[in-house]
DNA sequence: ATTGATCCATACGCAAACGTATTGTTAGAG
DNA sequence: CTCTAACAATACGTTTGCGTATGGATCAAT
């Protein structure tokens, strides 16, 4: 039970983050219900009498999970790319990112799958909210007023989500190679308007110009 | 244990029905895995006994709901748009259909989200597929090439995917009334080129004219 | 060498859900 | 009226997973 958090404090750590890594690889796999214990437990070649050690319960296994995940999706992914580029060749990156991990996509669809869970749905929306969040600052920086570069940030965003699901879904409805790379420049050239024509909250014009995307 | 399938075959449906709504009731509320025999029983004020009678096991009711899920969401609603509209007034039509049942987009969500599950992942491709090819159609009606127009009806399809996925997820994010109608007008101008300026491979530009479309 | 902290194994009780077997109940055909 | 098909209830056995309790092991420090 964890007794002994005054003193020590210092190896425990390593095992317990082994237990939570299982937990991700399970759910990336099985969806939410495969986190289970004993089941977990056989695959780490140990008994529940290790897990009952680290953790109190099972979800306090699953909130593990999930900080786990929080961190590895918004933290290490946004922060790398942040500080030089601009902001054209941000969203242009987080788009290729997005698109280029298959088990981030399956693990992502598969936690937000049990959103109804009060602890799920909060880590679930703290990483899509952060996620538009940084998607708005960069339609921002492009010239976008606040309100338009929110349907931006959304429509781009939801535009992603889906691919991630027609990907999991109907794999053969994704093209691969150069299709691929066809199908990438025109959602990046549509969803990135680079000169803004007309930013006035009912829409006459948009004209979007080419740009250069590097397959 | 529905022996005599040879003689009458007359009104068994009508109770084996009512346990398959009931089944895609609970798919929507608690996804797949509250699909459960004796829960589902209390629900319906009756006890097993009565379940393995209509069916012979849990397998055989999910197969029954995914049935009837697939006959509402594809051929019902697509077969009602069909006859006389011109393309593009299609397209909208399916987009704020789409957007329009929040039931409709959690179920769909939620099954989904045991594609794994053979039997499961057989349904959903072929309503995905089917919707995409909808779509697909339209485009090319729009006047655009085979290949253009499967990329265009994926990216369509992806996006409101991902809406449904916002919807659920992030509520917040999605905004209401007035404003969320500017947002579907976005997604709609920017999502169908009423002009094919250029349907070559590599789109130089892209230009989307205005369109009215009734909020 | 003994002790105490850390980590894991074994064994148990419990609840939920699947599926089976058996026994009602009811309604319509004869 | 009776008998049988359609439908439902009850009771049972089994599996799976949660959580607890308790008893080893191992290792560092005294």
């Amino acid at each position: 039970m964890n007794q002994t958090a005054t003193q020590t404090e210092v190896r425990q750590s390593l095992t317990a983050e082994a237990w939570a890594n299982a937990a991700l690889e399970a759910i990336a796999a099985g969806g939410l219900d495969a986190v289970a214990v004993e089941p977990l437990a056989r695959k780490l070649k140990v008994t529940k009498g290790s897990f009952y050690w680290h953790f109190n319960n099972r979800g306090e296994l699953i909130r593990a999970a999930l900080a786990l995940w929080e961190k590895s999706e918004t933290v290490d992914i946004l922060a790398g790319i942040q500080p030089t580029q601009d902001p054209y060749e941000r969203i242009v990156t987080v788009f290729k990112q997005a698109n280029a991990s298959y088990r981030a996509g399956r693990l992502y669809l598969a936690i937000a799958s049990g959103e109804d869970h009060p602890v799920i749905g909060e880590y679930v929306r703290r990483v899509s909210e952060s996620r538009m969040n940084y998607l708005r600052d960069c339609y921002r920086d492009l010239g976008f007023s606040e309100p338009r570069a929110r349907h931006w940030a959304r429509f781009a965003y939801a535009t992603f989500m889906g691919n991630l699901q027609i990907r999991r879904d109907t794999p053969d409805a994704m093209p691969q190679g150069d299709e691929f790379n066809e199908y990438l420049r025109l959602m990046i050239t549509t969803l990135i308007p680079r000169e803004v024509v007309d930013d006035s909250v009912a829409p006459s014009r948009v004209v979007q110009m080419r740009r250069n995307v590097k397959p």
